[in-house]
DNA sequence: TGATGTGGTTGACGTTGTCAAGTAGGCTGG
DNA sequence: CCAGCCTACTTGACAACGTCAACCACATCA
């Protein structure tokens, strides 16, 4: 039987989440997040040692989020080849917009998450499982077999990230626009259009 | 003649960058960044009102140094057509390396420069040149006649976005590493190579 | 001479992040 | 049955923080 208040420490993570995607992660203090949850001032510091490691745990989360999001748009059918590139670019951009504050934490808060070995470690693993989808790209012959697969991973990477960045600062168009992931779509074929 | 010390809010500016430089933008406080520049705890606030007005000045700086470290790139000659994306993308990554302090105030602090007119002007003008730039491209025979402006212009800045912030959290190799500015190289190279 | 800025300072207020210490309840071994 | 330990917090204190009102010294100019 799952209960229905969740533990502290969700109701904490979520209680940030919260806050941060009305008023961007570093305008929220952990006082108030306790608050938010219900909790007694003391008690973020009690689950995450400190306000760096609170952020730190929003970014696993968000990490693992976003692996979810990314595995379930692949393995959707219809896509093969190079199309596999545009659906993982596009998951990527939906999760920007769907979880900003994840996707500060994870992406934007580079400080706090420095030398932080698990971190580091997943994300080496998001790499390395894009270099995977790059290579299986070439496989099924949606890349020319001279193309270098590390510039196309990491230029592949560099796209999504700007394009999620675009459209989070509102640069695509207003917030909850569907221009925008118009927008997103255009970029994202036009560049994976022009792999080698 | 000029002052050999600098004016109270500059010398404001100056430690901030220095500070924000090794501790990240969100880590350095008011009061921390007065006593640096060796004036009274309030001084921050009589001059840019609040933190927020300071993070904007900081930004506000920050816009116009890249936009002079571009012009200039451009201007050097020996570079004609799809080559003058390749300087200005690598001219972005370059200023992003050198002041990442400015770049986080311009580019990933969005919440404190929402609603903020003359920021937004700022940012539309850069955008603005960015687009004349593609057209010149265009014009020196640099771009298919059928390739499309806009998707053109948001593809460009989306990548040069996302290699500067690749460069700077460390994911091209260690900090001041030249094999950062060689792979920024081959990310952008390859880029600008695929467009229609 | 006196008004008006400009470029700051001082001091106070409420709030924040962190830490040491305490407490209440559940589990486990003897 | 109960002592000991673990988890999940709370309480209270502290220094540091951002902001604000008030003040001060000097320059400019009518």
């Amino acid at each position: 039987m799952e209960p229905t208040v969740v533990a502290g420490r969700e109701a904490l993570l979520a209680s940030l989440e919260r806050l941060a995607r009305e008023r961007g992660l570093a305008n929220v203090g952990l006082r108030e997040v306790a608050r938010d949850a219900g909790l007694s001032h003391a008690a973020p510091a009690h689950f995450f040692g400190s306000r760096e490691g609170m952020l730190r745990a929003l970014a696993g989360e968000g990490l693992r989020l976003l692996y979810e999001d990314v595995c379930e748009a692949q393995e959707a059918p219809g896509a093969v080849g190079r199309e596999r590139l545009v659906v993982d670019a596009l998951a990527f951009v939906r999760f920007a917009l769907a979880h900003p504050a994840h996707f500060d934490a994870v992406f934007r808060t580079p400080a706090a998450l420095r030398g932080d070995a698990q971190f580091e470690a997943r994300r080496a693993e998001a790499l390395g499982s894009l270099r995977e989808l790059v290579e299986l790209v070439r496989a099924e012959g949606g890349l020319g077999p001279d193309a270098d697969i590390d510039t196309v991973v990491l230029q592949h990477w560099a796209l999504s990230h700007g394009v999620a960045s675009l459209a989070i600062d509102g640069m695509l168009g207003p917030d909850g626009d569907p221009a925008i992931a118009e927008a997103a779509e255009r970029i994202v074929r036009g560049h994976v259009a022009g792999l080698p």
